[in-house]
DNA sequence: CTTCTAACA
DNA sequence: TGTTAGAA
């Protein structure tokens, strides 16, 4: 299915388009930008073309941001996400997560972003019940 | 008409 | 983040 992720990734959709979709400002949409998140290709015109796979990025920056993760934040939940891609290519088959591990895993999970949070959010699960 | 950059009563 | 001005 290598189609389908080219399809994803051509850029084709005008800042217009993208604010229907995502229900973001322009503004916000460049803005995230500037925090080099999402970083759009430029037509002949100097406009900013998105591809779906840029939605779904914006999508999902939007879903950290209501959960009071902060720019700053998610660039470094972005940074962790692309080591693990990378890592997860070496590592070509692992063995199935033991119930423990997923509870190590949650509770660093747990800890990041209760760290990268600007204090108007909190969280519901406290680190100490993981 | 749509988008871009830069700036702020 | 919103909004606005001036240019493309």
């Amino acid at each position: 299915m290598k189609e389908k992720e080219l399809r994803r990734s051509l850029s084709v959709l005008p800042i217009g388009t993208v604010m229907k979709l995502t229900d973001l400002s322009a503004r916000q949409i460049r803005y995230y930008e500037q925090q080099g998140l999402v970083i759009p290709e430029r037509n002949e015109g100097n406009r900013r073309m998105y591809s779906l796979n840029d939605i779904d990025q914006l999508l999902e920056i939007k879903d950290y941001l209501g959960e009071g993760i902060n720019m700053a934040g998610i660039r470094q939940l972005y940074e962790q996400q692309q080591q693990k891609e990378e890592s997860a290519k070496n590592k070509r088959q692992q063995q199935p997560l033991t119930d423990a591990d997923v509870r190590r895993i949650l509770r660093e999970e747990f800890k990041a972003v209760g760290g990268l949070s600007d204090g108007t959010t909190r969280l519901s699960v406290r680190n100490q019940e993981l």
